[in-house]
DNA sequence: CTGTCCATCCGTGCCGGCACCCATGCGCGA
DNA sequence: TCGCGCATGGGTGCCGGCACGGATGGACAG
């Protein structure tokens, strides 16, 4: 009862699955050093949440939620509160939202798949921002991170542009080229040049892919 | 420790997801009623564990697994252990699932949005092979069981057959006809077939459109 | 000013998705 | 037994996705 010892990190969990905050919850403030002061089922409550307590120390977020996904939320707190450490909680283990995670912000990214241990080890490693002590198994993905962080490229660009991205979406939402260029006013060859390059850029295969890595990225909704 | 009290009921947990099954795990066995004395991470696993172990009261299953689906599992178990109860907890709370999972055994259904007491009653009720004691929130779902029960109609028809179910994955998945023609066996004009049908079905466009509600149902992920 | 990037457009050609048509064999229930 | 649903197979034809080739104009940096 003392404050002799450090207090617990303030954390707030987000997951739209109740039952999943819940058992987050029990595993998280089964440990001294950390305490779940806060729960949200969307992105949106996570966002009104963080705005109403600046006392925050990390936000863990799950990926795929309703309305607002996990990486949308990510970018909007690391936009309103940059001291705030943000841990992505995901059931997928994809290189592709691995990146999109460090992009939106995170410090952490860790798979449902991981035993409890590892969770609260990836929460402790976000807290001292060390960028990337690594809750085992994925020994693939980082092994790729720190290759491109040795080699002094960074963090990959996303390297489609607004216009491309803007395509992307209507695409991956099952538009034919000539329903999007009829919406932008432009001919549907124009969009299918677009189409083109976006496929190339990321290297995917066709609308398919597409359609699944737009889900990926956050930007449509299944 | 003296055998005065009613025997915990045994449980077999299965998930894919470790961190899921800790957390549930956690709020199970702290009811003094329920034990979980077994897990498995995907459907194989909980039919082996099923089959070494004949004690089991109880089966929480969640729906979307790798390789063999909770429905598939749910199947297998109740023709291995007719005994065995069987709760289905996902994170759809889609109707198209919820008539599947009654299909294949399941003596209940729990979405993950539930709270977590909302899980122990569902157990218990289902342990008491109370058929629908229904974990609130879900009132669409029930009052739309409800009327179709009460008109007489019973269960409504499963929309796709385990076949066009093989093939709406593999389509789903990118797979073009020949591939999956070469994949299963079959000529690409009989995969040609079955998808029109699919899609005839569940009133779907494309391709497009069918991926995206695979990954809806939880049959693929993105 | 020149080069680069972006957005805009065009033609050609192949292939696969998808909509129609058709038939056969099998199992199951009315 | 007869029909019905399911899985299997085939044919034809249109259309759209996608690859490949080309071009133009505008913005912006070096």
């Amino acid at each position: 009862m003392t404050s002799a010892v450090r207090p617990p990190a303030r954390i707030l969990l987000v997951d739209d699955h109740a039952l999943v905050r819940r058992g987050v919850r029990l595993i998280l403030d089964g440990e001294p050093d950390l305490e779940v002061v806060a729960e949200a089922g969307d992105g949106a409550e996570a966002v009104a949440a963080a705005r109403s307590d600046d006392g925050l120390d990390l936000a863990v977020l799950d990926i795929a939620m309703p309305r607002m996904t996990g990486l949308q939320a990510a970018r909007e707190l690391a936009r309103l509160r940059p001291g705030l450490r943000i841990l992505m909680l995901t059931m997928y283990d994809n290189e592709e939202y691995f990146f999109e995670a460090l992009r939106a912000g995170a410090n952490g990214y860790v798979p449902k798949s991981v035993a409890d241990r590892d969770l609260v080890e990836a929460c402790r490693s976000a807290l001292r921002d060390e960028p990337f002590i690594y809750p085992g198994a994925e020994t693939a993905l980082i092994r790729s991170y720190l290759d491109r962080v040795r080699s002094g490229a960074g963090l990959p660009e996303r390297p489609v542009t607004e216009r491309e991205e803007e395509i992307l979406k209507l695409v991956a939402e099952g538009h034919t080229s000539k329903e999007i260029g009829d919406l932008l006013f432009i001919s549907p060859k124009t969009v299918e040049r677009h189409r083109a390059n976006i496929l190339q850029k990321l290297g995917l295969r066709d609308r398919l892919e597409l359609t699944r890595y737009a889900i990926r990225a956050g930007l449509i909704e299944p």
